[in-house]
DNA sequence: ATAACAGTTCATTTTGCATTTAAATATGAT
DNA sequence: ATCATATTTAAATGCAAAATGAACTGTTAT
């Protein structure tokens, strides 16, 4: 077991092997050359890092002509991958360049089943300041307020909470190392969001893009620029 | 973010290191010198280690005479690195020496505030079996047969399930790589079982040891020889 | 006071393994 | 058939960082 876990730790540390995880973490598949790029470094390089990863069973492959694609081969990965990134490096400089910043997965994503992401973190901070929902150390809970505000939204909150499922839930971001909204509340947001086109989700990535009719909602509704 | 990513992975991921936060992931602290012993290498060599480690803030460390006692600097630490051991890596040799599988952490241990580790993977398995409580894709129920059962325990499920907080939760075991069961039931469970001796916990680490009294209730109620 | 122990620092050596160089294989396009 | 692109394999090289050796600071025991 002991064994197991530096076979893992040092496959995922070497900093070429982490930058192509970190480029798969969105769920999508891509190609070697892809990664090759990525990662800054020649293909044979990467396909040597590959090989590695592969024969580990941390990556699957998939023919299609000549390209060969590659992605995670199961969800353990991708956890094992955002709770490493959930780790504080101390002395780090916070103002990394906000370009990134405000783009693709770390902007808005799904988490299972539900919204992760900046939009998330600041839609569930707008819920506890307007006291839909409350926060009670590690818990969340609907206010009765939240409850006439959700089934205004088509969402009922007594019906979801007869459900074995946990109603609300934190769920910390990795990208942004606050706390997020899951449960099925959480999900019925999503799916909300989705039915009604705010959002548009596809296969590939985890990545959620927001539509035209989206940017104006999320504002009317929680006042965010998205 | 990426950059971020990239030096925990390869903090994490030199051999001595991995071994570090292996050796602390009970939540003990150790000192220096037992860590050297753990990792098999010199004092010097762990002295370097442990620096790189409390600089980028994995550690704390906290002074006691002439000995200096090193721990997680906080709980994301530890799930990050159960989250890594809950990987699985092919072409492992599955049968590892016995010796240590039945021993310390990984074979009955707390996790937040429930039990893990192989006796709460095979408790739990019982209780499906016995349909005391069902699985349904990802979640758990108890069932109308397991009320009772836990009635007769001294639990009572439905005053739990008046709580905010989630009745029953599957809880990824990374030492058995199957579920415990987490939530208010599990953590009344807990309670249950330290209330009445059937195991003792210590502050220092989240090994959990059973008593004598427990080995014979673990029999008696589960057919558990422990 | 002296000795033994715990841990750190720094200069030096060693080494694991990532990278580079070079060449081969395989698929698709023209 | 020929050429370009995608990926893999093998051997040679290089280097960052891990380990070692020696010396030093601070604490406890006798």
């Amino acid at each position: 077991m002991e064994d197991h876990f530096r076979q893992v730790a040092s496959l995922i540390g070497d900093p070429t092997r982490a930058t192509i995880l970190w480029s798969l973490l969105d769920g999508r598949a891509l190609t070697a050359t892809e990664l090759a790029m990525a990662a800054d470094t020649s293909p044979q390089n990467i396909s040597m890092h590959i090989s590695k990863l592969l024969q580990a069973g941390l990556l699957q492959t998939k023919h299609q002509g000549r390209h060969r694609y590659f992605s995670f081969a199961n969800k353990e990965i991708a956890y094992a991958i955002e709770a490493m990134a959930t780790i504080t490096v101390r002395n780090e400089i916070i103002n990394e360049s906000s370009k990134d910043e405000n783009s693709g997965i770390k902007y808005c994503r799904t988490c299972y089943d539900h919204l992760a992401g900046k939009v998330a973190v600041e839609m569930t901070d707008i819920f506890l300041r307007r006291k839909l929902i409350i926060q009670d150390g590690n818990e969340f809970a609907v206010t009765r307020k939240g409850k006439g505000w959700f089934f205004d939204q088509g969402i009922q909150v007594d019906i979801l909470s007869q459900a074995r499922r946990s109603l609300i839930r934190p769920c910390l971001d990795w990208s942004e190392r606050r706390y997020h909204l899951a449960g099925s509340l959480g999900a019925a947001l999503l799916k909300k969001m989705e039915n009604e086109d705010w959002i548009r989700r596809n296969k590939q990535s985890r990545a959620v893009i927001i539509t035209g009719k989206g940017q104006k909602k999320f504002y009317e509704f929680f006042k965010l620029t998205v």
